[in-house]
DNA sequence: ATAATATTTTTACGCGCGTAAATTTTTTAT
DNA sequence: ATAAAAAATTTACGCGCGTAAAAATATTAT
């Protein structure tokens, strides 16, 4: 209601009529003081709505409350929504999330570790562009500052790793197409930039080889980020030139099924699982418009609640270990058939 | 190449043989000190690598070189993409970009706005939620930090406005729609959160009567932004109980056309401008996945690189003049019509 | 070479808060 | 009521840098 005149906490202090320590004790934790006094202090609060100076607490500290989350690229809805996950589950421990998307830019990536650096974080979650990351940059940021690093590994950097487990997820599409119906067809990039999509690959060749089966494999060119255009492009090379091995497509991943379904449509392919459809086409990620394609995209999900959750559980058991972890862990969580109209 | 044991800007002096001042001077402008003085700094910070704390300095300055970037729901891709210019756009003026999701959450704009008010930026880009943003807190906001509203008005909060044209969105579809087929319906949430949307209903209105046209609108439930999911139950419903007015129809925004795009597939009803077709569907922002829809979608888009700049330009004024323009300026920009399948 | 100008250095203070140590006050236990 | 424990206060210093004023030095013009 009152003015808020207040420039620091000295003044504060003398209005509340309690010692400055005190009240510097109380803005780092609320129960550290007694009730009464706390009850003062939040009085206070109120009438006169005074913020400590976040830069001079920073400077102070040895560490700040800032949580550096860094995603290869946010136009992605996919990073989006885990990002979301993410900041809900960082402010829940009293931390303040800082956003940052690579943007598909090698560069970028490192201009963010070292703007992050100088932000002297408590702690990061990194989502690495993957091949394009510089990895020796990265793995210098990483001893620097404690990182969890989530949704794409790179082998020994960063404390710990939280992901998907693909063989999960493509075992399980991979089981289900060919239990009902023609052996999938893998389609993918020829060269992904993504780790992710190199296991999937495997775990493909693997559950054919178990299941006893004949791999077929699409490779389609296409670098970057534009996965739907690349997608849509290299289905339509294919399906043109009438190369499929199979009738049966497992894309790699959605955003290459978003333009590959795109594709058939336009071709006037019939994709389902009805008695007329030409096509089955299943994917993997459950990405927040696979509910929406024509028809609507058979999908393995990820349990991004599970992913974030165990990130940022992580990130925080290490940093009260300060800093260092007795062992690298890496924890993948189960994908979840998600059965639509595709396949 | 040698280690960074540099702590401070003392140090860091002394290394060099300049003196402190000089190097501080340095830092906020590379070109206010002598080009031999300048080598000298430039070639020994390539050995040491130090970097001031960015802490200090903003303690000590009155104004830090942080611009807020506030958007109402990252999860769309459209929001995504319009981050990225303006974030590019403030790294040109060397200021430091802190990317914000109120993730369609009001109370989440309010403590983001507070968050960034003792960040103490010396320019914010607001996107605000629209009707569900408070806007007396907004507006107290803006009477603290100099404030730009981008792609959604609140009248006469802030100090000026950069959009898109909502009747030039508007107008081109309806002329086009209506010159080469049925007169067009408009597709909307009975109730949008969005100014937009009323702007480009009051536009539906006012052009149909221009053309001397009879309106015809559906309204459909629903509220949040999953605008995909409202759209598609909207249409299921308005589809299945064959309510539709005309057989064309144009969708307020993007994402409302992606779910009655999936309800259209869904029900059978073929959707397009060929002879055969059943609907003509358009739409308005040249939303990132517009492209990849079945059938792609006819659809009027933003200037993407021309509201991000003049965001930024007049962000920048408005800095330089003190935070406080004469009069509010309201700029919008003019859509382009983009042909696709769809209409 | 000398004066005028521009740049740098020196000196000094302040920003707002963290934090440690010693002291005083309050609360809790006996 | 008294002792022991807990909390608050006082005092004091430091963090790393901005910045102002005065003095010293370097550059440019004459």
């Amino acid at each position: 209601m009152d003015v808020d005149d207040i420039k620091n906490m000295d003044e504060f202090a003398s209005i509340v009529g309690i010692s400055r320590p005190t009240i510097s004790k109380y803005f780092n934790d609320a129960d550290s003081v007694r009730p009464t006094t706390r009850l003062k202090i939040e009085e206070a609060l109120k009438k006169y709505k005074y913020r400590p100076n976040i830069y001079a607490i920073n400077q102070n500290r040895k560490l700040t409350k800032n949580i550096g989350i860094i995603v290869p690229y946010l136009a992605d809805p996919f990073f989006a929504e885990i990002a979301r996950f993410l900041e809900r589950r960082v402010l829940d421990y009293g931390f303040m999330p800082s956003l940052f998307s690579a943007h598909g830019d090698t560069e970028i990536e490192k201009t963010i570790l070292d703007t992050l650096r100088s932000l002297r974080p408590a702690g990061v979650l990194l989502a690495p562009l993957g091949r394009a990351s510089d990895k020796r940059h990265i793995e210098e940021f990483c001893r620097d500052v404690p990182t969890i690093l989530f949704d794409s590994n790179i082998e020994g950097i960063g404390e710990a790793f939280i992901g998907s487990d693909n063989f999960s997820f493509v075992s399980q599409t991979v089981e289900y197409l060919s239990r009902t119906g023609s052996t999938p067809t893998f389609f993918e990039m020829s060269d992904p930039a993504n780790p992710n999509a190199n296991k999937r690959r495997n775990a493909y060749l693997a559950m054919m080889k178990q299941l006893e089966l004949e791999p077929h494999m699409v490779q389609i060119e296409g670098s970057g980020w534009e996965f739907e255009e690349i997608g849509r492009a290299g289905a339509l090379k294919i399906l043109k030139q009438d190369a499929l091995p199979t009738d049966t497509i497992l894309c790699s991943n959605d955003r290459l099924a978003i333009g590959l379904l795109s594709a058939c449509y336009e071709l006037g392919i019939r994709v389902g699982r009805e008695k007329d459809s030409e096509l089955r086409v299943a994917s993997h990620d459950d990405h927040p418009y696979s509910k929406f394609t024509c028809p609507s995209l058979t999908t393995a999900a990820h349990d991004y609640e599970a992913v974030a959750s165990q990130s940022v559980n992580t990130l925080f058991k290490l940093i009260e270990e300060g800093g260092r972890l007795n062992n690298r862990e890496e924890k993948l969580f189960a994908a979840r058939l998600i059965m639509r109209d595709s396949a």
